[in-house]
DNA sequence: GGTAAGCCTTGATCTGTATCAAAGGTCTGA
DNA sequence: TCAGACCTTTGATACAGATCAAGGCTTACC
C-alpha cells in the first residue's frame, strides 16, 4: 500500500522526510543526522557519539493505520519513537467500554524501561513509522548516558501534565466543551494557517487541520457515544464555531472563539 | 493546634514516627538517615554521600489541614517530598468547577524541576510535613548526580500510570463504580485487616480505612456531585459491599467483592 | 443550653447524554 | 453497475446523575 503522506503537518514531518521512508524500503539505512524527530524524541539531548550507539541498536517497523502495535499484557522487547504518523494508547474493560488514555505524535515515546510488559492497547491510526530498540540495550545505554534519562524524564512530565489537563475535560466539561477542547488541543499542535477568505486581519486568529480520527476515536478520546460526538460537531457548526470540508477537515476561523467554548481559563497563550 | 496522628497508616509513618516531629519543633533536626520515607521517596536511589548534600540543603515545612500549599500560578521557589499527611492537586475552571488531577501520599514528590510556577493547586487534605529542597540547588544536585534524576523518572512514570488508571474511570465508569475504584485504590495502599468478626477464613478478603477526604473532596476527585457520593456510599452500604463506623471509617468485608464493583479487569493482583 | 456553621443524607424534579433505530454517504471490490 | 462494509448523521426515547430543596448530625462557641 501506498505511503500516507501527512500534507498538514510541515513542521513535523515534511514531505521530503517521508520520501526518505518512501524510497528506501531499507529503512534502516537513514542516519540519525537526517531523522525529522532529532530534536525532539527522546535522542534529543545525545551527543554525536552516542547518536552512534543508538544508530547501531535502532531499526525501524510501520505498521499500517488501524493496526494494533502492541496489546495490553503482551511481552514488549522493544522501546521507541514515533517518527511519523498517529497511534493511541487505550484501555479497555471486561464489557468492552475503551477510553483513550494517550495519543502518541511523531517524537512521542512508546514502553516504559524497566517494564516487561505493555499496560496499555498501542494501534496505529494513520500509518505510523515507528524506530525501535531492543530492550536491554537501551536499557544498558541508559544507565550509561544521563542524557537519554534526562531528555525521557522531561518528555514523562510533560505527557503528566497533559493528562492531568485531559482529566480535568474528562471529569468536568460538557459534551460540547469536550469537543471544543479537543479541536483546540489539535489545531494547537498541528494547525495550518487557514486560507478561509476572511482577509488579512483575521489570518492569525484562523487554523485549519485535519482530523485524523474516525467518531469512535473521538468518542473514546472524550468519554463520549459517536452520537454524541457527531452532534456537538454539527452544532459548533451551524454555531459558527467551526466549519467542514467534507467530513474530516475542520476550519476554525476564530482560534479565540474556539478556546471560549472549551472553557478554557489558559487563554490566548495558546496559540503563541 | 496538635499535630495529626495518623494511626490507620501504620506501615507509611508509624506513630514512632510521627513523634519524632510533634516532640521536634525544630524540625530541621531530624537526619536524612532517620525519615520514615528515606527508601520510597526522591531521595531512595541516593548514596550516604548524596544524602548528605541532600540533608545541608533541606528544611521542613508543616501545614496545617485545609489549608493551601500553593495556588496554581504562584512562583514556586522549593521542590520537596510529603512526609507526612496528604495533600492534593486540583485544577479549577473559571466558573468554579474544580476537578482534582494527583492525590499525593507520603514520599511523594511536589514541584517541577526546571518550572518555576506550580501548574495546579496544591492544598493540603490532613496536616501535613514536607522535607524542602529549594529549587535551584535541588536542579544543580540533579545535573550533577544520576540518582535523584533516576528515581524521579521512576516515580514520574508510575504517576503517569495512576493517571491514565484515572482517566477509565472518570471517562468510563458509572458513579457506583467511580466510589467502589476508589475506596479499592485507597484500601489497596493503607488498609489495615479489619477485625470484623467474620472469622479467620475471611480475613484475607476484608481491609478497613480511614477515608480522609469530605464527600466533596471525594466528588473532586471523581467528576461527581456530593449528592451522588452520598448516595452511592449509602447504597453500597446497603447492598453490604462496605459498612460504614461514623461517617469516615470504612469497613470493607471482602475486597473482591469491592473489586469487582469498581469493573476492574485488574483482579485479585491487587491484594497482593 | 442555645445557636451557628459545617458536613452529610435524602427526596423531588430536571436535563444532558446514552441508547435505540433508521437512513444517507463514501469507498471497495465483484 | 451494484452490493456490501463502514462511517456518519439525525430523530425518538430512556435514564443516570445533576440540581434544587429540606432537614439531621456534630462540633464549637457564646
Amino acid at each position: 500500500m501506498p505511503f500516507y503522506i501527512d500534507a498538514d503537518q510541515p513542521s513535523v514531518t515534511s514531505l521530503s522526510d517521508m520520501r526518505i521512508f518512501m524510497e528506501a524500503p531499507e529503512l534502516k539505512s537513514i542516519h540519525c543526522d537526517e531523522c525529522p524527530i532529532r530534536h525532539r524524541a527522546v535522542c534529543a539531548k545525545c551527543e554525536s557519539d552516542e547518536l552512534e550507539q543508538l544508530d547501531r541498536i535502532k531499526y525501524y517497523r510501520t505498521f499500517e493505520a488501524g493496526q494494533p502495535i502492541v496489546w495490553a499484557g503482551d511481552r514488549m522487547s522493544f522501546v521507541g519513537s514515533v517518527v511519523s504518523g498517529y497511534a493511541t494508547l487505550t484501555q479497555t474493560m471486561e464489557d468492552g467500554r475503551t477510553q483513550m488514555v494517550g495519543l502518541l505524535l511523531p517524537s512521542d515515546f512508546v514502553g516504559r524501561p524497566g517494564r516487561d510488559s505493555a499496560a496499555y492497547n498501542i494501534s496505529a491510526t494513520t500509518d505510523v513509522v515507528m524506530c525501535c530498540f531492543r530492550k536491554k540495550p537501551f536499557e544498558d545505554m541508559m544507565s550509561d548516558t544521563p542524557h537519554i534519562a534526562q531528555r525521557l524524564l522531561e518528555m514523562t512530565l510533560d505527557e503528566l501534565d497533559a493528562a492531568r489537563e485531559w482529566m480535568l475535560v474528562l471529569g468536568r466539561k460538557t459534551a460540547r466543551e469536550k469537543i471544543a477542547s479537543l479541536f483546540a488541543i489539535i489545531a494547537r499542535r498541528e494547525s495550518v494557517l487557514a486560507n478561509t477568505g476572511l482577509g488579512v486581519k483575521n489570518v492569525a486568529r484562523a487554523a485549519s487541520f485535519d482530523l485524523k480520527f474516525t467518531r469512535e476515536a473521538m468518542a473514546d478520546y472524550l468519554g463520549l457515544t459517536i452520537e454524541t460526538v457527531s452532534r456537538q460537531i454539527s452544532a459548533l457548526k451551524k454555531d459558527g464555531v467551526i466549519s467542514l470540508q467534507g467530513k474530516r477537515h475542520v476550519i476554525v476561523p476564530d482560534m479565540y472563539r474556539l478556546i471560549d467554548e472549551a472553557g478554557d481559563d489558559s487563554d490566548g497563550g495558546l496559540l503563541v
